[in-house]
RNA sequence: GCCGGGAUGGCGGAAUUGGCAGACGCGCUGGACUUAGGAUCCAGUGCCGAAAGGCGUGCAGGUUCAAGUCCUGUUCCCGGCACCA
């Protein structure tokens, strides 16, 4: 792979490699983990988790793919497990993570849009629903449409709800029913197809009180509840929400409105025309809701918040989408996890003088299931730093996402071995808005960026950094497509450039990737056109070749105006190439132009051979050595090792890489005169040919007289004329 | 269902700000050179038409002297999210 760059010309800087499965890397991974432990940010719980069977190992969220797949292996279903595992409280800046993505205009706003919705922030209402039973227990639900209460009708639970679970407990017939609707949920889940799953439910034979007008609803359990979101519990307003409406239906629960529209129209008044319902927008006042009767949706959500807080039946909350991120793995490749587990002392970090807890390398990888690291006994014994007694070390590894997290800031101070990096060397590359400019794929968007933005976050609060955001400006590449399949790392359909660098070399194969497509779009990738770029660079080795050779320092000057026509047009368009080149780098990165730019300069050159041929004077050898020395510059970035050599070839001591960039020079790149066309009613009808500045009545004038135009306004009335500088337009009627 | 993005010749794509649609390249056609051509060079190449001219940027409308570009509606494709209460 650094072979790989290297043969095709990239210019990093591999004194500041880092690489991350070495311990003087992961050190550093292992130290954050217990200033994330300190800070209570790294917790760890048991609970379900996703496990994709092909790693042997557990998936946070976010790496579980198109409907339950694992981003590793996207023809593998993710599983369900029940596990004790490690979590890092993303949560914790869930608001923040959301805020400031309204402070990266930098970014694309599709990658801005799928964290929002990711973080999926959603203000509402928690109100408790008390149970019938004598322990003052009460259900709490969470909604987002709390002025909609007076029309609830049922309280809705999650099948693995605790209540749910004691009511279950009580009730044999129950607990069948439950425990199907359980194994339903979670099969629907891994196929990933929970939402498309027909509603349906039982009902449990309990009441809940709704706080707000003391009435008794029953409580059923149905599978559209997630015990994942919100409180798991919710109220069933079936006259207000889709999803409540269509198991309403089915069941033959009331169905009772209590929003209608605020226009004033009666539409949806009477629960009878039920074709109406159910009516969801925010846009309505409230009836048949007591005290509240008549106030606007919003408003009603402000005040019966408020009611709920009064009385200590509920509150105004925030609930979010996005959870914690689950980082335990449970493979072999990872930075240890510096955990101890005491018998007398419980779960013990790992002292910071003994770092790093060094993965071992005698283990058999070969094995699946659970974690390597557990069968190795030298490994997993250990003593336990505060009593001294036997410990068990924790086994499982990180997520490699924890690795990029912050890969970028080691890359200031890459060799430091007191601290993960010095903030003043981090200061001074990052200064307060972080990475200018970051590239990658779209297919991080959310895991990358998310927990790159978090650890950002997360440092800065240690006090390693000064800057919010680890990006000020993002840039998504498309996709590589290979025979309609992404390509990818983990899919192994990787085209290696070997061959093509190999056949071609490596500046065709740079100048084919860049020619082929702008580099924010999907390429499908066919090497059919290779070939062109090969003959490209063939006709600019050709057209050296047979110039004179003349180094520009050595030649005396020639002055512009005693060039040929043809010669200005040459060097005309070398500057105007100057500026489309320079534009192309200024952020667009539109290569593909750049490099179309170049073979229009090579076209315009070599369509005036009489200027660079040997033994011909029709142009003085200082302008073609200064025309060949800026055509090298500006093919530099693209086709390096063509350039260096031509560089050679042209007499130049200096290094290339140090030359500075061409100047362009607005007065040489101005045309000389322009074409401008004529439109007669819209529809082009001739060209005229005038010196630039020319005023606009000779333009007009000039136009008129065009033989084609006359033909198109002979016999009719001019209504208009418009010049805009670069377009004649006549309106005839 | 919701949120993004896209659709331009036979193909990849260009048109950065409402101003000549198709730059540049591939492919194709014809020609030159050649023992040879899968090398190189030259010419042509959006569609219809002999030409004049007409038509043409997914589809249907609209605004404008002028629309690939702006507005309304719509179809299809790609990506993301989804019983999110």
């Amino acid at each position: 792979m650094k072979a790989q760059m290297k043969r095709l010309g990239f210019g990093y800087d591999w004194s500041r490699e880092v690489t991350t499965c070495l311990p003087d890397y992961y050190k550093w991974n292992q130290w954050f983990f217990l200033k994330l432990y300190e800070r209570d940010l790294a917790y760890r719980k048991k609970s379900k988790v996703n496990w994709c069977p092909k790693c042997a190992t557990v998936l946070a969220n976010e790496q579980v793919v198109n409907n339950g797949h694992c981003w590793r292996h996207e023809d593998t279903l993710v599983e369900q497990r029940e596990l004790e595992q490690w979590f890092v409280r993303t949560t914790k800046y869930a608001d923040e993570l959301l805020r400031d993505l309204d402070r990266l205009p930098g970014w694309p706003e599709k990658v801005r849009t799928m964290q929002r919705n990711w973080i999926g922030r959603s203000e509402g209402t928690l109100v408790d629903f008390r149970l019938d039973s004598a322990a003052g227990e009460a259900i709490t639900v969470f909604t987002t449409r709390v002025d909609t209460i007076f029309g609830a009708t049922s309280v809705q639970l999650a099948p693995e709800h605790p209540i749910t679970q004691k009511l279950a407990d009580a009730d044999a017939g129950l607990r069948v029913r439950v425990d199907q609707l359980i194994a339903e949920q979670s099969k629907a889940k891994e196929r990933g197809d929970i939402g498309e799953i027909e509603k349906h439910g039982v009902n449990t034979g309990n009441f809940a009180m709704n706080p707000y007008n003391g009435e008794r609803v029953p409580i059923w359990v149905a599978n559209y509840i997630l015990m994942d979101y919100g409180t798991g519990a919710i109220m069933s307003v079936p006259a207000h929400d889709e999803r409540d409406y269509e198991f309403a239906k089915k069941y033959g629960i009331e169905i009772r409105q209590v929003i209608v529209p605020s226009d004033g129209s009666d539409r949806n008044v009477r629960p009878a025309q039920s074709d109406g319902l159910p009516f969801t927008t925010l846009d309505g006042k409230l009836i048949n809701s007591g005290e509240f009767t008549r106030l606007s949706c919003e408003e009603a959500i402000k005040q019966m918040s408020a009611f709920a807080e009064q009385r200590g039946v509920g509150k105004a909350t925030v609930t979010f989408r996005l959870k914690d991120w689950g980082i335990s793995r449970q493979r072999y490749w990872g930075t240890p996890i510096p955990m101890l587990y005491c018998e007398k002392d419980g779960i013990v970090p790992v002292p910071e003088k003994d770092l790093p807890v060094i993965l071992p390398d005698n283990v058999d990888i070969t094995l699946t299931g659970g974690s390597p690291l557990g069968r190795v006994a030298e490994y997993l014994n250990a003593r336990c730093p505060k009593c001294g007694g036997p410990a068990k070390r924790e086994t499982d590894t990180m997520d490699t996402f924890v690795d990029s997290s912050w890969y970028f800031y080691r890359y200031t101070d890459a060799h430091n071995n007191h601290a993960p990096f010095d903030s003043k060397i981090a200061q001074y590359w990052f200064g307060d808005r972080g990475i200018d400019q970051y590239i990658g794929g779209v297919e991080h968007a959310i895991l990358h960026l998310l927990y790159s933005r978090f650890w950002t976050k997360f440092m800065r609060d240690l006090g390693l950094i000064k800057n919010d955001e680890p990006v000020e400006r993002l840039f998504t590449q498309g996709m590589v497509i290979k025979s309609g399949a992404k390509m990818s790392k983990s899919l192994g359909n990787v085209v290696s450039p070997d061959e093509m660098v190999a056949y071609f070399g490596a500046d065709a194969a740079r100048l084919y990737s860049l020619f082929a497509a702008p580099p924010d779009r999907d390429l499908d990738w066919q090497e059919t056109g290779i070939e062109g770029i090969r003959r490209f660079l063939g006709r600019v080795y050709a057209f050296f070749s047979q110039v004179p050779v003349e180094s520009a320092a050595n030649a005396p000057g020639y002055s512009v105006g005693d060039l040929t026509p043809n010669a200005r047009a040459v060097l005309r368009k070398l500057h105007q190439t100057i500026a489309r080149i320079s534009e192309d780098f200024k952020g667009r990165w539109h290569f593909n132009t750049s490099v179309a730019a170049l073979m229009e300069l090579l076209n315009t050159c070599t369509a005036a051979p009489e200027l660079f041929r040997a033994g011909d004077d029709a142009a003085p050898a200082a302008f073609c050595a200064h025309v060949q020395r800026t055509f090298v510059l500006l093919l530099a970035p693209f086709a390096p090792y063509l350039a260096h050599e031509l560089w050679e070839t042209i007499g130049e001591k200096e290094n290339l890489l140090k030359a500075p960039w061409p100047k362009f020079d607005p007065e040489l790149a101005k045309e000389e005169e322009i074409e401008i066309p004529v439109q007669v009613n819209g529809k082009l009808r001739g060209k005229i040919v005038v010196a630039p500045g020319t005023p606009e009545e000779e333009i007009f004038a000039k136009a008129l007289a065009d033989p084609n135009v006359q033909s198109f306004i002979a016999g009719k009335q001019i209504v208009k004329k418009i010049y805009t500088g670069k377009l004649v337009s006549i309106v005839v009627r």
